[in-house]
DNA sequence: ATGAAAGCGCTAACAG
DNA sequence: CTGTTAGCGCTTTCAT
């Protein structure tokens, strides 16, 4: 454990100049550079970051927020986040809230304490009050989720123009009695999402039916099963259903076949997010894909870019619907 | 941003009565802790976190180690490990190696440049011989996977035995053509669960047979249906399927779907881990849990006390095997 | 090209 | 009970 002072005794230089060889930076002469090098690897020497970082007043850590790990959906985003970060030396710190304010309020003073020098967001379930008022102090930026009236900046896709292609499908391959299961809508996506699916309704002169639109509480398999239990007690069945989850669809999908019905026979189904197992139900969903990867990269590079103080601007990126067996 | 010495001008005190009150240890009179949290209130004072863990020489962060954040076994560990490590003021540094010895290697810098004080290791795939060397210097506790010869402390199930109650509970159904879909067998995990398979087949007089053990490359949904597909060609067909985790049963069960047979008339199925998914596969899927919360309460509940230089010892949890739809 | 010295924000002896 | 002071390990002027 030996430190920068000792490094720098036994290769007979001064410390800043052991300083500057690990920043290579600076210009050293050949010379003592090989010199701080051998006694470098001699001492078995790791400078401390902890050092390093209460210099520099910047602790090179992301606070990631998510509502909770074991949602698939946010896994490949955060292969994005992490490969970027890693590649400009910055590490994340993945903090699932679990939708606990207290929780999140941990969170939050994380940053406050400097042990974190800007946030992701991905929590729906954030208290937006709170989180305006870090954004004021501190980098933030929002992911996949966001706030249509606040000035944080987001990385997302069009919520409308998606649920409307999907919905669309649905009709297109025939269906006029098409069901939404939503989550909350005191989430934008979901308000988003609706409006997708009343547009494309509309525009084919199909009635908006109340009694087709389920809430679910949360976004858990379960839901979906008891939103779809619920839609099956109906008086007049949909033919189809848009699920705003895969989540919710898987679930959707097997209440339909402990009913004893079948899929895409009796009732289509198409679900949103592309989660790995989406391809691997029976039959296989048809989804909405994000660009979760991308979405990851372009959520880190925003900001980064806003550390160091540049302005960035929204982005939206493009999705793409996954026709798969469960409406065809 | 004020600091320290800010609030302790403002409040007419020492920075250390500040400190004092902050870390609410030493006596502070009411008078002067009352000025100096009042000073704290009104300039917004947040303790830096870099100050004092530099003093401290703490980071109060665990480096946690996954091979995969996609494989949703290590979801609900994780869930466990962040509430431990939050209770008792500890933060979680979360890396998938994607197994990747080079992302592994900047992780474990993380350690030795003093950005985590310990690690807890989940990653199967991890080098040995350099998580070994970085055991020698820095505190870390194995969990799930462990090395049955190394001294890092470890808390795990009984695989063999948990392999083996799979297994029996096969035979005891009624078959007797028992296939192992298995990982790689450079895993502990899956040489121990090999031998339960085998001591299961050994008990009942019925013959291990190669070409019904299948090893995969990864631990993906693909490699299951591979596996299976594979299983399916063969003259002599199995009647049942032991794989060794939900994600391989899922695939595989995809793969009989996909080939027109039913589970469990044409052929059963058992995994293992007990992933949310297991019960939402039609049909449900019989598999063994792993008490999965609990492991991660207990490897960070191990890894706060070898931080503290206490000694511990590692630790075996009990299995359950849950007989679903899968097997019946 | 290199060194001396200041200081990032905090805690913990030590003194009083 | 409180203040003074010395660092934790590093980077970064400012000289030389």
């Amino acid at each position: 454990m030996a430190n920068i002072q000792e490094v720098a005794k036994k290769a007979g230089v001064s410390v800043a100049t052991v300083s500057r060889v690990l920043n290579k930076q600076a210009i050293v002469s050949d010379k003592t550079k090989e010199k701080v090098e051998q006694a470098i690897k001699e001492l078995n020497y790791e400078p401390s970051l902890l050092g390093r970082n209460l210099r520099t007043s910047e602790s090179r850590l992301i606070l990631v927020l998510i509502p909770s790990i074991s949602n698939p959906f946010y896994a490949e985003i955060i292969n994005g986040i992490e490969d970027t970060a890693i590649s400009q030396n910055y590490n994340i710190l993945l903090c699932d809230t679990d939708s606990n304010p207290e929780r999140e309020s941990i969170y939050f003073n994380l940053v406050k304490n400097r042990m974190a020098d800007g946030v992701i967001s991905m929590d729906p379930t954030v208290n937006k009050e709170r989180l305006f008022e870090l954004a004021e102090t501190y980098p933030i930026v929002q992911c996949s989720e966001y706030d249509e009236h606040g000035y944080i900046p987001y990385v997302t896709i069009n919520n409308e123009e998606a649920a409307y292609h999907a919905v669309k499908h649905l009709i297109d391959v025939g269906h006029k009695r098409i069901a939404l299961i939503n989550s909350d809508e005191k989430f934008l996506y979901a308000r988003e999402r609706r409006q997708g699916f009343e547009r494309a309704l509309a525009e084919s002169n199909l009635p908006i039916e109340d009694k087709w639109i389920y809430h679910t509480e949360e976004v858990d398999f379960e839901d979906g099963q008891k939103a779809m239990a619920h839609l099956l007690e109906l008086e007049e069945k949909p033919t189809a259903v848009f699920a705003v989850s895969d989540v919710l669809a898987i679930g959707a999908l097997k209440e339909i076949h402990s009913k004893g019905l079948k899929v895409p026979d009796d009732l289509a189904i198409v679900g949103f997010d592309k989660i790995s197992f989406s391809n691997m139900t029976y039959p296989t969903l048809t989804t909405v894909s994000q660009p979760m990867y991308t979405m990851g990269c372009t959520a880190v590079n925003m900001l980064i870019d806003r550390l160091q103080g540049k302005e960035v601007n929204s982005v939206m990126l493009e999705h793409e619907l996954i026709i798969r067996e469960s409406t065809t």
